[in-house]
DNA sequence: ACATTAATTGATAATGGTTATCATTTACAG
DNA sequence: CTGTAAATGATAACCATTATCAATTAATGT
């Protein structure tokens, strides 16, 4: 993992690369006219360490540790560009809050689809593709492109039911 | 299509049959305890002539026409009924409101996907799956149901992208 | 380094979809 | 017809997200 110190409003950052890693962040972020903060980059920090899809408050929280100055306004607001940028994944399933994740994923993790448990909320990534449905999945958005002259930036596939401890729970 | 006449509360209704029709959806009903309603007749009725995914206030709006002592906050029960019952879906396009449409297709329509334009929040329905499609995709359900022990009842696909104007006004 | 300026910020209030409360009404089994 | 629990609608509460706005700050040019 390379490394490479910043410095931001006299404040010392080491950009760890993370796949497409911080100073591309920067790059995408000046590029498009906007300007590099702490909140910014402690953002970009949680973003990229996380695991797993995080709603705007469990972003909030965790930064906060690190940079307390921050606010809830500043995470939605730095979210919202994120998205436009198309550097973040913004999903929703259905239970009253968004959730986000890096759509660069680090950590050598790759993209995944979601199983949804209707009884519980518990979401399930699967990222293991059979090679059929990532070219099947390929032909399909093709085949949409044309037909409905649509451009297709990214897709979103969710199964939803019931997980064993909910299957069990309905007896 | 066959009619039948039914009666609630002193008032006479023609139980159409879509797909599997009202009657059916009576049966439902009762069978897990609940009571059948002018109201709740009434919001399954437009949800059968509806050929788009319709908020709560749209469905609102349109039982309203017909039966005015309808009320927001039964709207939103019924249907909090009918998706857990699964006659009902429940989508989210993050445009923050969920959309509703009936799980049983009526006048012929079918199961479809959909392309959501982030630009202008249109969303196109497209049900003209490549048969390859439709096997691969059971496939891949019976597949995720053995290795995560997880009962498929639904699947939401839905592709994010431009939209021809959209993409244009990019420009 | 410093001054300038427009982008960014956080606290606060407002918005808007959805849910909880509760007294009244109503479906329906007996 | 009656009893009773389910269902209703009006209202208020809730909660995630956005708008407002004065104060701060990153970046640019000097």
């Amino acid at each position: 993992m390379t490394m490479e110190i910043i410095c931001i409003n006299g404040v010392q950052f080491m950009l760890r690369e993370y796949g497409k890693g911080h100073k591309w962040c920067h790059g995408q972020f000046k590029a498009r006219g906007y300007r590099m903060t702490l909140g910014r980059e402690a953002i970009l920090d949680v973003l990229a360490q996380a695991n797993r899809h995080l709603s705007a408050e469990d972003i909030f929280m965790k930064v906060y540790k690190v940079y307390p100055n921050i606010g809830l306004t500043s995470v939605y607001r730095t979210l919202d560009i994120l998205v436009n940028i198309g550097l973040v994944h913004k999903f929703d399933f259905g239970h009253g809050r968004a959730r986000y994740e890096l759509a660069e994923e680090p950590k050598g993790r790759r993209h995944h689809h979601h199983l949804v448990c209707t009884g519980c909320s518990r979401v399930i990534d699967y990222e293991d593709f059979i090679d059929e449905e990532v070219a099947l999945l390929k032909k399909t958005e093709e085949a949409l492109s044309i037909k409905y002259n649509f451009t297709i930036m990214n897709h979103l596939i969710q199964f939803y039911g019931l997980c064993q401890i909910c299957r069990n729970e309905g007896k």
